[in-house]
DNA sequence: CTCTTAAGATACTGCTAGTAGCTTAAGAGG
DNA sequence: CCTCTTAAGCTACTAGCAGTATCTTAAGAG
């Protein structure tokens, strides 16, 4: 090796602490330039290693791409709102949702399922790990309900529990990117997930 | 030119014509393979012409696979269900939209669909041709069912009308191919439409 | 000190979207 | 029937990217 450029002498990264630059590496491109415009070459690049290196701990982008979603997803569990009525906690969970599904997170989530629906096992791989993360707080905000006496217990499904949430998602099938505005959020909540859960 | 090929003397094709038979051809790739795995040279190369034939009329492939999808739709409107319930049109309708959703034409459609998302242009396009579709059957059997006395005037708005093909469709989002169960679509029906539009 | 393992560098294959430039047939207008 | 314009057809090209192969060399274990 020629020791004529201005490069630093790195130690040579190994192990997990390699795995973790490469990953870290793959969150700032993704979160850049979207799952879509993000490469191997541009990871490994910005990571100060090479492709191969890549390809021996993921077997392809995509993996390499869940795995790095994975890594920038927030740790710690979040609160159930509790506003005292149904619909402000319907709502505040929903806003939530939405907030979440327009960051780039969301983003990069949707274009990895839509990346993925032809392998059926990297899908449920995603899907159970975050489509169905938000249930309990749903069934919780609405067990406090029922306790209340507001809710009947046909709203206590996992069915009604996620209609709003799956509503949302359903916005975002359909309009792409653009984040939902406030007025969706409370014609779902109000047409249909308040409706639904107090009847009777 | 040279001769000494096996293949026939055909009149050099134009206009019309020739734009007729590149879209069969695409339609043909699109149904075999699918919009991923749809080529440029294989569309050419199927519809006996070359690839910068195709490209003077469409700008891309995209665009090219959106017109071929335009052109294999069934053509005539079809029919509202009438079976005397309004669960029974629901399940009916409901049922209707899940074959298409799984037919290669609903395939394609959403693999189109995923792939646009950048692209608020093509993105409007395709969505409000399509997605909003099937409204006003909803609307028509809600109707109906008023005026047996079966349904409440709060049903009658588009997020109920369309509330059980919104949920079908975030599930499509959330499995990818798999055609959704029986089971499914009466849980949507008899624990979100039907509660929804009987209220009251 | 040595030996195994894996990091790093580089070059390569194969595929595809999209472009460029030339040749030649179709068909319109005289 | 002749000519001229237009566009079809052909071939070759660029550029970018996923994934692979090979060789050199540093890390770290024993």
């Amino acid at each position: 090796m020629s020791w004529d450029t201005l490069s630093i002498v790195t130690t040579r990264r190994r192990g997990a602490a390699l795995e973790e630059a490469i990953l870290q590496a793959a969150v700032e491109e993704l979160t850049e330039v979207g799952y879509r415009e993000l490469t191997m070459d541009g990871v490994a690049a910005r990571a100060g290693t090479a492709k191969n290196v890549i390809y021996r701990r993921w077997p392809s982008r995509a993996a390499l791409c869940i795995a790095a979603y994975r890594h920038m997803l927030p740790t710690g569990p979040d609160s159930t709102p509790d506003t005292g009525s149904l619909r402000g906690d319907a709502l505040a969970l929903l806003t939530r949702a939405n907030d979440r599904m327009s960051s780039p997170v969301g983003r990069i989530l949707r274009q990895l399922l839509a990346d993925i629906q032809s392998d059926p096992e990297r899908m449920r791989e995603l899907r159970d790990q975050v489509a169905r993360a938000g249930v309990s707080h749903w069934l919780t905000v609405l067990a406090r309900a029922a306790s209340r006496g507001e809710v009947g217990q046909q709203a206590l499904t996992p069915r009604v529990a996620t209609v709003a949430v799956d509503l949302l998602r359903n916005e975002y099938a359909l309009n792409g990117a653009t984040a939902v505005s406030t007025e969706v959020l409370t014609e779902i909540v109000d047409q249909v997930f308040v409706p639904l859960a107090s009847r009777d």
